[in-house]
DNA sequence: TTTATTTTTTAGGCTTGTCTAAATTTTAAG
DNA sequence: CTTAAAATTTAGACAAGCCTAAAAAATAAA
């Protein structure tokens, strides 16, 4: 059984080879636990007695087969109960991340598999993230992030890729969502900012916008 | 902050408070909690330099106001996620304390007041249960252990005194759950040991049922 | 290819919550 | 009232997770 440092630190590293590729640093480990390094040199050396990552000293880590089951599985309760929350019990996309990071951690297999069926088996979280099937099965799917499309392309929002309650509620002031029909209407080579449509209303947005949308085109 | 020892040391206390009436000793608490009588000193120490229980040397504990606020919410939060477990996700009866004993630590007001909403508002936990209201407050219900009652007596289930998934198992075997009609046929006054009347199919329980099922007699 | 900088690990400490063993206090017996 | 037993507290230790400061290794610069 693992502690809920542990699930955590599993979970970074999962996050952190998916975004960066594989054999994860100390320094980005801490960095994203916010922790020090020395803490996460603590972590990864238990973890790795544990044979959930696998480390040579100074070189790195990288989940074993094991350690990436049990982060995915972490994932999917994650994606469930924020489901649940938007769903069925009306809270917003931007509200839900800090408590689903608690009830994450709530071990009950049968408890997962109910809420799941409860759900109807959704495929994607309240931010467009897929939820792993019960054998940690992410089904791949193809989406574009905003900044790469050209001048009139366009497509449907499918997720975002920072999740912070700021950027949500951001978006949700320029009535940006899962679904939203977005076109580029026009774009600054310069600086990567643009102006997109978004049913029948036009704005601007930056790259660090552009940068965190993710489409799929049409 | 409460961390997730401290709530459950109070609601112990809490319980024993309950049962056993004010000022709580520290084998008590030590049995309850499963832990040594050492342990428990030094957690009673804590919680009296935290306020929420008021303590002397060899005297035993109490909650104090704040002590018992923060533990009727965790009953709370307790029951509620039960009645959630049982009538949204179809669990039994016997299956659920485990889990709402881990979801009971969650910390979110807005999540178990929406909790509460999407319930309907209950009043009873499955097994009977009062479920405070959010001020804390717990309706008191006149409701009698069935072994106080007489041959010929009868009323309907309300509550479970024990409720250890063996308990409530050998209840489902012999049909009795919350709303259950229960006529006393014959009491032997000897050992208590009684035969009931269960819609109309009768039989034989001891002392030790009918000491752990609370009845609204009619 | 040395030297400087950055990254990582180690050493030693702290807090929480637990334990065993021993000391102390209270309660029960004689 | 004195002694024995039971309950409670204290002392000292340990694992988990974190920290700071210092040492060691890897990487970058000169
Ligand atoms: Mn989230
Ligand atoms: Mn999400
Ligand atoms: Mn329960
Ligand atoms: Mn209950």
């Amino acid at each position: 059984m693992f502690t809920l440092a542990e699930e955590n630190y599993l979970k970074a590293i999962f996050h952190l080879e998916n975004d960066y590729g594989t054999g994860v640093s100390t320094n980005a480990i801490a960095d994203k636990m916010d922790t020090r390094a020395s803490s996460a040199t603590d972590m990864i050396q238990k973890l790795a007695d544990k044979k959930v990552i696998s480390y040579q000293k100074y070189k790195g880590a990288s989940l074993t087969k094991k350690g990436k089951s049990i982060a995915v599985n972490i994932i999917r309760k994650h994606r469930l109960w924020e489901v649940f929350l938007v769903e069925k019990l009306d809270f917003q996309w931007d509200e839900v991340h800090e408590i689903a990071e608690q009830l994450e951690h709530i071990k009950s297999d049968e408890l997962i598999q109910r809420l799941d069926l409860f759900l109807g088996n959704p495929d994607f979280d309240p931010h467009g993230d897929p939820i792993p099937d019960k054998n940690g099965y992410i089904k791949p799917t193809e989406k574009k992030l905003l900044s790469k499309l050209k001048k009139n392309q366009q497509g449907i929002c499918v997720g975002v890729k920072e999740s912070s309650a700021k950027f949500l509620q951001y978006l949700d002031t320029r009535k940006i969502g899962i679904g939203s029909s977005i076109k580029v209407i026009d774009k600054e080579d310069f600086d990567q900012s643009m102006t997109i449509q978004v049913s029948n209303k036009q704005f601007f947005i930056t790259k660090q916008i552009s940068e965190n949308l993710y489409l799929k085109t049409i």
